[in-house]
DNA sequence: AATATTATACGAAAAAAATCGTAGATTAAA
DNA sequence: TTTAATCTACGATTTTTTTCGTATAATATT
């Protein structure tokens, strides 16, 4: 029943894991070569990276062939979904809300994405009414 | 013009400014009082931490008397929009519009609230009818 | 077959962030 | 006026995260 007992990655590990998430499984050599477009990194230092998040159990690897195949083991959204719990708490004192407000106050939003937010908004209503406010009352 | 300079809070020095925003100037004790309302801190490493921030242009402080009191040097909202740009950045690969979604999608948002979210829509919407989409054409 | 290229493993250094102990000064209490 | 309590300064340690060098094995090239 645990939401997830996986360690929060780390920001380096989080640009790893956006490659894998964007390109699927991927070589060592891949990741790197996908992370050193942005800045400059070491094979090495990738490798090591790699190895430490299969620790962590953040990604699989496959080792059948000696190039190694890396994969995530977290789901795209769940992480996201994690980190943004952490960062909700950290950077606005938990409110969601204002996170949101924020991100959509001061930056430009096309007509597109105004309406797909607004989509999303009815379906939340909706299932508002449908299902009621779970009495989550405290433990 | 420059957007700001200031250097990114890490996460602790993000708890101290969450104090100082939500409560005002304040002494190291009391900082450190509301810190540890959460979790273990010691005195001097609040303390520490304040300094730091001082030098980095985090906080300013008044040395008037013997107790210094320090306050918040950033504003929050600006403070805030700059962590939603890295954020955005590392953890939705760019796209803020992935992280209003995930936020708004996989909680509970209160009737409240999604009026609030739409009245902003609307503004947001006013807004991108007056002023035309900026050219902004990359260099 | 000899040589060059490309991999992994792994220890360890470097960098960044957080924590703490202690000295010395100042104020409050006894 | 001693003694106790409270502060700041600051060096140093610890912890966490990132980066890298080198040894060694496997594969590819000439």
């Amino acid at each position: 029943m645990s939401k997830s007992s996986l360690p929060k990655p780390t920001e380096s590990e989080l640009e790893i894991l956006q490659v894998l998430w964007q390109h699927g499984p991927s070589t060592v050599r891949f990741v790197n070569d996908e992370l050193s477009r942005r800045r400059e990194v070491g094979y090495t230092t990738t490798l090591k990276l790699l190895q430490l998040m299969l620790e962590k159990g953040l990604v699989l690897r496959d080792d059948e062939s000696k190039t190694h195949v890396y994969r995530a083991a977290v789901r795209e959204e769940e992480t996201q979904g994690l980190l943004i719990d952490k960062f909700v708490e950290s950077a606005f004192g938990g409110s969601a809300m204002k996170l949101v407000m924020q991100a959509l106050g001061n930056r430009r939003t096309s007509r597109e994405e105004l309406a797909q937010i607004r989509r999303l908004l009815n379906d939340i209503e909706i299932q508002n009414d449908t299902t009621p406010p779970s009495t989550d009352d405290a433990p």
